[in-house]
RNA sequence: GCCGCGUUCGUCUAGUGGCCUAGGACGGUUGGUUCUCAACCAACAAAUCAUGGGUUCGACUCCCAUACGCGGUACCA
């Protein structure tokens, strides 16, 4: 068999959800480890939540974080197209398929009916379902003609169990009873999620359907659409959802959820895939770092864990640290962070500052704070500068060679003179360089920031 | 409400009946190094393995109940 998977993101987001790229990675890992295939389907068949430029943001990231697909809308592929919104004909065509082999019908209820229907269910302590009034509707073709609007629902028996194995979870059943007639044709000629999904899944010969928790009440439903179509079954994993600290399910009111965020903060694609690989599964050796292809090496599905984690930034913070350590091209990815990146002192200052500037930033958009004294002076001070040990200072330095082995000894000599600890002089000496009281190693920030300024910021 | 899925340090996890007086990582605390902050090194604290019942010579590991959390219950995905 060929292994073929799939993400099918719905483009009504600012970008790709980081719930996404999670399954995303899981659905790429498992495809590329088995020689398979990695494939992208849009699903917008929700018209009223459409977001404007959203597919082509979520492709960007996808790209991004370097999880590219086979096949997808922009690269095509022999089961196009990969948009649903490009495919309605084939589901209108499945959807009469199955009015006419009797496991679905015509429904001309209005949202009104459908709404009262539900709480009258409501108030009787009943659980909402349709109560099946248009299934007996044997006239349809003659209304559809008159221009009625309908919609096409699932006829579920109403007896029997749907049981489901679960690659993750196990034997998964529910009554058929509690399951409802789902919409699976809307009346604007859009199919639900529902049918979509088990007419592109199967037309597109997808192997394995990884997809989030959420979607495990809904899986019964498909097996049953399955069965209508005579069409066999993929196989299923549902993988634990990301979550908030408070537990929710992750949401952008609580969290930055966006990829493109990420992105915009300076966190390394390697790093975030990194820390996404570790939520629910772990490599067998206990490694917390480790590369995709390491991952792929040892990843089995059936070893992801069941319970949902939650999305901890501290940790992502550590581990994109790691790779900013790590980098061999640190300069060129942390460019683009830098608002100082076109001045012409930024070159000598970036590659002079990299070692002392690697260990203490955990995304690249912290870049500017550690450098931006060499490129101007302080705009304010932290605490307030002793103007007394500086001009001292300035005299002391005025006269000596401009390295640190020699700085540091005029410092120590003045501390010894004046009685005051050689950190005191120490910080007065940065509070006035540099306005702040932590940051890069002192002397040799002043060494690369030059005798002349230096010597002029302990002016005024 | 109903249906489903879960439950090991604050967080991510190891653990598949005896190796567990429960291991690692992040975070925290303390100390070392040190011109600050990081980095680095060392150490410490932190989980009655949700609770209660079984099964077993023996349970974090198997079974059942309860509690709690989460998800679903749309002409959203």
């Amino acid at each position: 068999m060929i292994v073929r998977t799939r993400i099918a993101p719905s483009p009504t987001g600012e970008n790709l959800h980081i719930g996404n790229a999670y399954t995303a990675l899981i659905n790429y890992i498992f495809a590329k480890k088995n020689n398979g295939r990695f494939i992208v389907r849009i699903e917008d068949t929700d018209r009223t939540r459409l977001v404007e430029g959203s597919q082509g943001r979520i492709l960007d990231s996808l790209s991004w974080l370097g999880l590219n697909p086979d096949e997808s809308p922009h690269t095509g592929g022999p089961y196009a197209p990969y948009r649903q919104s490009d495919r309605l004909d084939i589901y209108k065509k499945y959807a009469m398929d199955l009015v006419e082999k009797g496991h679905a019908y015509c429904c001309f209820c209005t949202p009104e009916r459908l709404r009262d229907m539900r709480e009258r269910q409501e108030k009787n302590h009943q659980p909402p379902m349709y109560d099946g009034t248009c299934k007996k509707i044997t006239n349809y073709e003659l209304r559809i003609t008159n221009r009625e609007k309908y919609v096409i629902r699932m006829d579920v028996p109403d007896e029997g169990v749907t049981t489901f194995h679960d690659l993750i979870r196990g034997d998964i059943s529910f009554e058929n009873k509690l399951i409802d007639d789902q919409v699976i044709l809307k009346s604007d000629g859009y199919p639900t999620y529902h049918l979509g999904v088990v007419v592109d899944d199967h037309l597109m010969e997808i192997s394995h359907i990884i997809r989030g928790e959420e979607w495990i009440s809904s899986t019964p439903k498909h097996i049953l659409l399955y069965d209508f179509f005579g069409w066999p079954k993929p196989v299923f994993a549902h993988m634990p959802l990301l979550r908030n600290p408070d537990k929710s399910k992750l949401s952008k009111r609580k969290n930055p959820v966006w990829v493109s965020w990420y992105r915009d903060q300076g966190y390394l694609p390697e790093a975030l895939l990194n820390y996404l690989s570790t939520l629910a599964w772990s490599m067998p050796d206990g490694q917390d770092i480790f590369s995709l292809e390491e991952m792929m090496k040892n990843f089995r599905l059936e070893n992801v864990k069941t319970t949902a984690p939650i999305f901890d930034i501290e940790k992502l913070k550590w581990m994109n640290k790691h790779y900013i350590m790590d980098f061999d091209h640190f300069i060129e990815k942390a460019a683009p962070f830098s608002r100082f990146k076109d001045d012409p002192r930024f070159e000598r200052i970036a590659a002079k500052t990299e070692e002392y500037v690697k260990p203490r930033i955990s995304h690249l958009a912290e870049y500017d704070h550690m450098i931006e004294f060499f490129f101007e002076k302080p705009k304010e001070y932290e605490k307030p500068v002793d103007r007394e040990i500086c001009s001292r200072l300035k005299k002391l330095l005025s006269d000596i060679p401009w390295i640190h082995e020699e700085l540091e000894k005029t410092i120590r000599q003045l501390a010894e003179k004046s009685g005051m600890k050689p950190k005191d002089v120490f910080m007065q000496l940065r509070l006035a360089v540099t306005g702040k009281t932590v940051g890069l190693p002192l002397l040799e920030s002043l060494e690369i920031l030059g005798k002349e300024e230096t010597l002029s910021r302990l002016n005024s």
